[in-house]
RNA sequence: UGGGGCGUAGCCAAGCGGUUAAGGCACCAGGUUUUGAUCCUGGCAUGCGGAGGUUCGAAUCCUCCCGCCCCAGCCA
């Protein structure tokens, strides 16, 4: 059969081409990949990014992955992060199974090959102060020289990094290096530091350590722990790959994994630093690490997100090794592809302006029948109360309306959604300031369900509720977070100085229909002609519900506005 | 002026010596539509950073040049 456009299978990135080779060659059985996140921070969409990717992974070729922590540096790392990346990691819908480690875990073990590594002559302990070190290690154009500590003998090494351990010195005075090259031109590995002196409780060691192993020691060592066969990381790294392979060829380890590095996800008018995100958090320019407007997962998942749709949007954006700012739309788009298809339709109007329907009675409510998604019957259907006063959307009238806006005018006939045609008969409005206050029209009662037995067409359809029966609450918009596409690229402005002041609007008056009066947080529904929107997981409450607008529908009238 | 990485459309991204240079986003033009949504159809690189060269044949191989990113934490 001919394959159609749809079928054609996205191509394998050069990752996964390495992996499907060595399986192929029988190098391994089967792949162990790992997420390595530092706990020092939530987890954002560029983490998601390397998820996929390693959980992926794992998943098409029927390996595992696991989930590890690189908690090397006490000083930054929380154990409230660990939770928090726990629940992300799982709502994106991976498992680590069995597989959740810390690479403080191995610190026993990390530091019988530090010492192991002293006796092969490999590492010395280097008594240099911070600034004095920074001078030796030389520049990018000039070589390094070597520490005078270079050639202290083993055993005082040896005794020296017992003393460290053992607490009976102060911070900076000693530290472990690898003995490599001080000339080398990668810099990384100019007699690297492993080990540092630290005085600082750690969140799963306690106080047991003073020392603790740097991330140039310790993550490869932790990948051979774990019998990890490819060790995935952002290009950043590419420099580390020399020390990486290094110290698992002194130290002789039973595997060496394979370090690949690809590259980091930029995303258009965002920052995606944690160190950044977390200034805008304590700063308060934002709600939290969950605030909608972030780019973290607990901010999407917030915002309405679904894990899906970002599973897509990594699949979409693919891996490589250049450089690249993805289009905010990419993101926006995997979100109303993911929500066009299971979030259900209801009607709200976020900015009202009442109807009076003339010629309807007073006093009555009659129901209309809703589909909750044309496109799926399955999703079936529900009843809207209709009756002589409703709310539509403000912007759905217009007086002296160019012909091609299909809504209301006086004169105009529209379509209320699955309910009757009505005609706008006449406006009022405040006498002083002009402003619209309501609109009267009249309904031909032959259009119940929204068909003219007479066969005649309109072109607008417009949403609505029914007044009496409306249920008010706030809906919150939001736009991006910066003004300006990279706010990082500027060196002389701060990032800070980019922040859209526009960026969230809180409207408060708004009316949905009835049937969400008791919606649960975290439900995503699509708002007629709107956008997708889902119940905040926060803020809402059963009498006074909050709505996020994940994103908007796509509007071509809009664009044509322009 | 050291080392490492990368240049295919406005943004991503396939391509691995012989294809009309995939696909997605964006954009444009039509069609369907009780959401100006969705969906469907078509358009969108005589061109692959530039210049030479090898070859019957080059985005793919070679040479030189240009541009961008990363590295001088006791961070990861």
């Amino acid at each position: 059969m001919e394959a159609t456009k749809k079928n054609i299978e996205k191509p394998l990135d050069f990752i996964r081409q390495i992996v499907t080779e060595d399986l192929r060659t029988g190098k391994h059985a089967t792949p162990v990949t790992r997420f390595p996140p530092e706990p020092n921070g939530f987890l954002h969409i560029g983490h998601a990014k390397s998820i996929c990717l390693n959980f992926g992974i794992a998943a098409e070729f029927n390996g595992r992955c696991h989930l590890r922590f690189d908690d090397t540096n006490p000083s930054k790392e929380e154990s409230a992060y660990v939770k928090s990346i726990q629940e992300d990691v799982t709502w994106l819908g991976f498992d680590w199974g069995e597989n959740l480690f810390y690479a403080s875990d191995y610190f026993d073990k990390l530091y019988d090959f530090a010492v192991e590594l002293i006796k092969k002559e490999k590492a010395f302990i280097c008594s240099l102060n911070a600034e004095e070190m920074r001078k030796y290690r030389g520049t990018l154009t000039e070589p390094g020289k070597d520490s005078p500590y270079r050639d202290r003998p083993i055993q005082e090494s040896l005794e020296l990094f017992q003393g460290m351990k053992e607490g009976r010195f102060e911070e900076g005075s000693h530290v472990l290096r690898a003995k490599i090259d001080m000339t080398s031109p990668n810099l990384t590995l100019r007699d690297p530091i492993i080990y540092r002196i630290m005085n600082v409780h750690h969140h799963r060691t306690g106080d047991k350590w003073c020392i603790y192993p740097m991330y140039d020691f310790t993550h490869c060592l932790s990948d051979a722990l774990e019998s990890v066969t490819h060790s995935l990381c952002t290009l950043e790294f590419a420099d580390h790959r020399p020390i990486y392979d290094w110290v698992l060829d002194v130290l002789e380890t039973p595997v060496h994994p394979q370090q690949i590095e690809f590259a980091r996800l930029n995303l258009s008018y965002t920052v995606m630093s944690k160190r950044k995100l977390m200034q805008l958090v304590h700063e308060n320019l934002v709600t939290g690490w969950d605030d909608p407007r972030m780019l973290t997962i607990s901010g999407l998942r917030r915002r309405g997100y679904t894990p899906a749709s970002i599973r897509e949007f990594c699949k979409e954006i693919g891996i490589g090794k250049r450089d690249s700012w993805i289009d905010m739309g990419v993101l926006e788009n995997a979100a109303r592809n993911d929500l066009n298809v299971i979030a259900p339709r209801v009607m709200g109007v976020l900015d009202p302006l009442k109807v009076v329907i003339t010629n309807y009675p007073e006093d009555t409510v009659e129901d209309i029948e809703a589909k909750n998604h044309p496109q799926n019957p399955d999703m079936g259907s529900r009843t809207l109360p209709f009756s002589r006063e409703i709310y539509i959307e403000r912007s759905d009238f217009l007086e002296n309306a160019p012909k091609k806006f299909f809504r209301l005018d006086i004169g105009r006939e529209v379509r209320l959604r699955y309910a009757y045609f009505i005609t706008c008969v006449s406006v009022v409005k405040d006498e002083t300031s002009g402003e619209v206050l309501e609109l009267h029209c009249t309904y031909d009662p032959e259009t119940y369900g929204g068909n003219a037995p007479d066969g005649r067409k309109v072109k607008g359809t417009i949403h609505w509720v029914s007044a009496a029966q409306a249920v008010n609450c706030e809906i919150r918009l939001y736009d991006r977070l910066f003004l300006v596409e990279n706010p990082d690229a500027d060196k002389d402005v701060n990032f800070k100085d980019h922040l859209n002041p526009n960026s969230l609007s809180s409207l408060t008056e708004c009316m949905v229909e009835p049937s969400l009066a008791n919606a649960e947080p975290g439900t995503s529904v699509q708002f007629e002609r709107q956008g997708y929107f889902c119940v905040d997981s926060k803020d809402s409450k059963p009498d006074s519900l909050v709505f996020n607008r994940t994103v908007g529908l796509r509007d071509s009238w809009a664009k044509r506005k322009k």
